[in-house]
DNA sequence: GTCTATATGCTGATAGAC
DNA sequence: GTCTATCAGCATATAGAC
């Protein structure tokens, strides 16, 4: 976390603070008592509160998406390049919970803006990825339809994991990026094109 | 909407508040202006706003508990029951704004206790309903996984429907209910114990 | 760049008249 | 029960010294 400047520095305490408790429950004053400055100094580098939310989500967003297509695109045969996606997907859902939390922060707001916005700068273009390697892996007519499967699916685990750690009988396992990982591949297989073999 | 009582104004206005926007968005000002009354008459009917908030929680999903139990329990066959229940719930995810959005502010807040409190009263019951049906419909080791992973998948389709809206070729019937449960009950249907006869 | 000081408004909450 | 009046505290944001 070693923040060369300030402004990075005042982006990551921001983080933090929205993704754990919302945009309007932290004050600047807050944020600014986290990096050890004066509340005024937040002034110098943000106009105001709302550029200060919008760069924040710039920061955080950016870098993921990049990450992502990188994985989508690494030459690897679809289901290992499936695989791959899913389980990078999934262990940021369940580990990052700084971009998680924003993430579904964002989802509720439903600022149309700000929606379009996350969806072209950080979801279109590993999207449509996603839906290039399932439409050579499986045999669907529709293979967007089964990349929005599969991403609620995989975006739904991360966010039912905070009932089902409360649920009685509830392992371990149902909350674990890999073993979720395991079970969806096996359910996409079910659907691929030619058997694979298991295993 | 029609309110017999004052207390009960209040709590459905403060819902649709709070769902809307926050909780710490929202001020007791707005409420008390959202039902017509003076701000101070709120502490007549709620100590204070935590005590709102709580009874606001209580208030939408005390009634919604009851409604998917009686789905689940309605006697039909397992198939039937799980097609109604997944029904029951993707419209209420999609169409039931106040307690989706209520609900899933919530699991982003991830305070234990009130977690706690939202899967014993409103979760356990229904989702030991699900598992039975699951278990005699379908062919698997692990109901209660099966259980985690239809949940999943339904709470995300609601969840991801508002990034899918704004994707490149997406088609209405992405983000309908209807087709929705279709869909997985052809999914499930692989998955049954005997084949069954489609349509 | 960072600070102190401050303006202005909104917040949750209380007191007490009616 | 509902109101008006009011409090102390905290919010965002600005001005200007260093």
């Amino acid at each position: 976390m070693a923040a060369p400047n300030m402004r990075e520095k005042i982006l990551v305490a921001a983080a933090q603070l929205f993704a754990a408790e919302g945009y309007s429950a932290v004050s600047m004053r807050r944020i600014a008592t986290a990096v050890g400055v004066a509340q005024a100094n937040l002034y110098y580098y943000f106009k105001n509160k709302e550029e200060l939310v919008r760069s924040v989500l710039t920061f955080v967003f950016s870098g993921r998406s990049r990450s992502l297509a990188a994985v989508l695109e690494s030459g690897a045969d679809a289901p290992q390049c499936l695989e791959k996606a899913v389980s990078w997907f999934l262990t940021l859902l369940f580990e990052d919970t700084v971009a998680t939390k924003l993430f579904f922060r964002e989802l509720l707001t439903d600022d149309r803006d700000r929606l379009q916005f996350l969806t072209e700068n950080v979801f279109q273009d590993s999207f449509d990825s996603l839906v290039r390697l399932l439409d050579a892996y499986l045999d669907t007519p529709d293979p967007v339809h089964a990349a929005i499967f599969l991403t609620s699916t995989v975006i739904g685990y991360c966010q039912f994991a905070g009932i089902v750690s409360h649920l009685h009988g509830a392992k371990p396992e149902y909350v674990a990026p890999q073993a979720i990982t395991r079970h969806l591949m096996q359910l996409l297989r079910r659907f691929a094109k030619q058997p694979a073999m298991s295993s």
